[in-house]
DNA sequence: GACATCTTGGTGTATATACACTAAAAAAGG
DNA sequence: CCTTTTTTAGTGTATATACACCAAGATGTC
């Protein structure tokens, strides 16, 4: 019986909220392009290291294999992934399609400006406060 | 034809991954309470407002309402939930149950706890700065 | 070469999130 | 009082995320 009710904001969910308008911001640039801002880190990651299995995709990207085996069936089935893997093999050999370059170029142009407009918005000096400090939050799991 | 490679970080997937750290560390400083610090803030929003619809918490959480939907069935499930609305009527009347009430009081002690680590792991002044900034990000979408 | 272990991919389940849509109750307008 | 509009709740579907677990191919050891 001693729930304290004048606490603070919790921070988590302010950085929960942060990145949930951080994304719509991004989903919103990219609307010409067809693809989410997470569609979009995708296809640039692959498009980096094809071809190139699951499991290492997810090294790169820092998420969980099996989030990523989801991930890749909506590109897969549009048609803006492909595997280049023969039947029976065991790695897959994701590649980034024609019609996915296509989009990725498109994508990469209006993220440029996402990326810009964020950055303006914020301003310079607090941005590069910020994106360091965020940086460092990967390791908040080891302590 | 024309995807550069060297291109900078994604700012939002930096966002979205330190939401995730952020998360994550939380969690984990919960998890002597048996919730998450998602139902954590689902269960303290509503303890300042019971009895609450859910379209009222959902405002006042800034989450849309068919979310809440979602989150409150479990909590409803394992009895840290109830509603006290009668039969036949269209309005929930959400409200946090004993057994919620105890698991908020022991939550609400290491969330404190949670709040301060984060604090001082990042510093107090880019703290500021942050949390200043990330409170801006709201207004982003109407940009 | 046979067996044990590691790697890789995938599914089941769970949470978190929101849009489109439906159902039904409540409020407003006449 | 009846009709229209608004409010409220909920489901279907979709993306994003990850843990537990399974299946099967690859690798290593003896």
């Amino acid at each position: 019986m001693s729930i304290q009710q004048n606490t603070e904001q919790c921070y988590c969910i302010s950085f929960r909220r942060a990145a949930k308008a951080v994304t719509a911001y991004y989903d919103r640039m990219l609307r010409g392009a067809g693809i989410t801002v997470n569609q979009y880190s995708l296809l640039s990651n692959l498009y980096r290291s094809a071809p190139c299995s699951v499991s290492a995709l997810a090294k790169t990207m820092k998420l969980d294999r099996t989030t990523l085996v989801r991930n890749i069936k909506p590109l897969v089935e549009t048609g803006l992934l492909r595997d280049l893997a023969e039947e029976g093999g065991r790695d897959r050999q994701l590649t980034v399609s024609a019609q996915g370059l296509t989009s990725l170029e498109k994508a990469q142009k209006l993220w440029k400006k996402a990326q810009t407009g964020l950055k303006k918005y914020i301003g310079k000096n607090d941005f590069e406060t910020l994106m360091a400090v965020i940086a460092g939050l990967d390791h908040l799991e080891q302590r």
